[in-house]
DNA sequence: TCGTTGTCTGTAAACGATAACAGCAAACGA
DNA sequence: TCGTTTGCTGTTATCGTTTACAGACAACGA
């Protein structure tokens, strides 16, 4: 179990083979437990190997088989929670088959997105999983050249083979369906233009005539929240109901209006999304949107398994689930 | 630019050359770029590698040079936000070096990190960062045979060779002495027992004769801090000022103090640690104590590069801060 | 007794890159 | 004029595995 002097290099296949008094192919099938291998060479090759502290070099193994039991994951960041935990389930349900995790984190840029898909298949990873943005259209190609399978992770459909929604839109429309039922009439969104959320909620609010959409600014950090804010009640016309595409910004919008005097839940109704953490510490609590980190990580890794199997997975519909707090209630007046 | 047949083999170095018309050779120097090549055969080479969409195989070139170019990450989870930070900065400067990032977690658990730590380093990692708990005690000769430099992250320095502080200690430290300036002299602290901001608490308390610790439950999830509330709050000495371990305990504390009519800063201060995006946008704004993930993502990299290119380098001291919102205050009465 | 089977083991050819070495001009100094 | 240097290119061994193929040897039925 202990290795040779800590100053010599790592033992090979080869030094097994030589502490055993066999071939190198007897050596190799052995410790692959094939059972073509009579008792008494595989005992010995056993021992010898754990004598030698042998540990398979894995770059070789990938090299000759073609298959480096390695997949990689394309990282928008890793900074949204809802992220973080999908890759760490990932990560669990593809280690325990025995998949090495190769990660790289694009921080939104399509560049660094290129340049890290490249650096994955250089790698030789078997397949690949984009998170929060599909593969750079000049990827594309690459990736069916090498015959990679590949799965995108976002909130709307991608040019990809295989997509996973995160559930923003549905979640949108959940939202916009609870508030009208409360008599809710008069929305506001804040959030990133972009966001699947604001989608949803439009969807709905199309269809129905009932409620209708307040015009706002628009942005992603916590500044621009404060310009949504000042459009959205500083103006004429405000908001009976706010849906927020992110806790965070849910929780902002809560402070502002705190300052303006406004009541939550009695003037206006605050909905968030992702149910994290923090969102049942914050009076009100707030009510949200929970998509489960946990269900969705361990739907894309079987999907991966699956498709390095050769098979082609099933789309996968995320549940989406409405946590009713104390921020949303019936609308006043 | 473009591919050949999308059903062709991915295309190799032999057929690079080939395309060129030059040896191997030739095509592994020019594309090396050394110098030693000709304009023309340069030219000729580096568009046949295009035209064909050459990337090399990283496993051969692995296998022939020795270096896997390949840095292994265990980290305890992606869910805390530090980590997830300094996790994601850590990848974008070794990946700007060429340097791919394995990821693996552990989720807390032992058996998980011994068996992360050996799947990496049979995957040819040349160095490793333990993010949140160190390595296991079984792998640390492994780590020595095998000559691995490495890395550990946490809240207290552990057995490795290296350790950045992730700044808990300092940070519960600089929080007292901000509330003894304050004139508190009662602290509560909520969190888990073990956790570095205790110990930074700790140590400045048992200097300083002006404040001291009231007992409480100790936990790590929301219904411990509850449980630390009531013990806090509901028994016959109450604190004037409360440090939590994380801001969401600082909120759930906020909360508590809320349903129990207790105004925050006025009846109680609190503060809270991370400085998380939410902080601010709470009512009252939390203060807290924040530290750079980015700063510590870009020095820890730093260290690794240090360490690949055979120096030791030196020990750094983490920038910790305070930021002072409005959930402290001076000491009522 | 001799083929035929089957079980085990060894030999050797890959995999795709790098790099030491050799070859082969042209250029140069004496 | 010849030997030596210089600059570029090709040949080939090598890294550590896996695996197709071949060889050896015992057991077996006819």
């Amino acid at each position: 179990m202990m290795s040779r002097a800590a100053n010599s290099p790592p033992a090979t296949l080869r030094d097994v083979a030589r502490a055993a008094g066999v071939s190198i192919a007897s050596a190799s099938r052995a410790l692959a437990g094939e059972g073509s291998v009579s008792a008494e060479l595989n005992a010995r090759i056993g021992t010898a190997a754990a004598r030698l502290g042998y540990q398979a070099n894995l770059a070789a193994r990938a090299l000759v088989s073609g298959r480096s039991r390695l997949v990689g994951i394309v990282a928008e960041t890793l900074a949204d929670p809802l992220i973080a935990g999908v890759l760490e389930q990932i990560e669990q349900r593809l280690g325990a088959q025995g998949y090495g995790t190769l990660l790289a984190t694009t921080a939104g840029s399509p560049e660094r997105s290129s340049a890290a898909t490249r650096g994955l298949i250089g790698r030789g990873a078997e397949a690949l999983v984009f998170a929060g943005m599909g593969p750079h259209p000049a990827e594309i190609d690459l990736l069916a050249v090498h015959r990679l399978p590949w799965l995108e992770l976002s909130d709307a459909p991608g040019s990809g083979s295989l997509w996973i929604d995160t559930g923003r839109r549905q979640g949108g429309a959940l939202a916009v369906r609870y508030l009208l039922e409360l008599g809710h009439r008069r929305y506001g969104v804040v959030g990133r233009r972009g966001d699947g959320i604001r989608q949803g909620v439009a969807a709905v609010l199309a269809q129905s005539d009932a409620g209708r959409l307040l015009p706002d600014a628009g942005g992603k950090d916590a500044d621009s929240t404060d310009s949504a804010m000042r459009a959205l009640f500083d103006g004429g016309e405000r908001p009976t109901a706010v849906i927020c595409c992110s806790d965070v910004e849910a929780l902002a919008v809560v402070r502002g209006c705190s300052i303006r005097g406004i009541i939550v839940p009695d003037g206006v109704a605050i909905i968030g999304f992702g149910d994290e953490e923090f969102a049942r510490c914050a009076v009100p609590a707030l009510t949200t949107i929970r998509v489960s980190a946990a269900a969705i990580g361990t739907h894309a890794a079987e999907m991966v398994l699956a498709m390095l199997a050769g098979d082609v997975p099933q789309r996968y519909d995320v549940p989406v689930k409405l946590v009713v707090r104390q921020s949303t209630g019936p609308v006043s007046g």
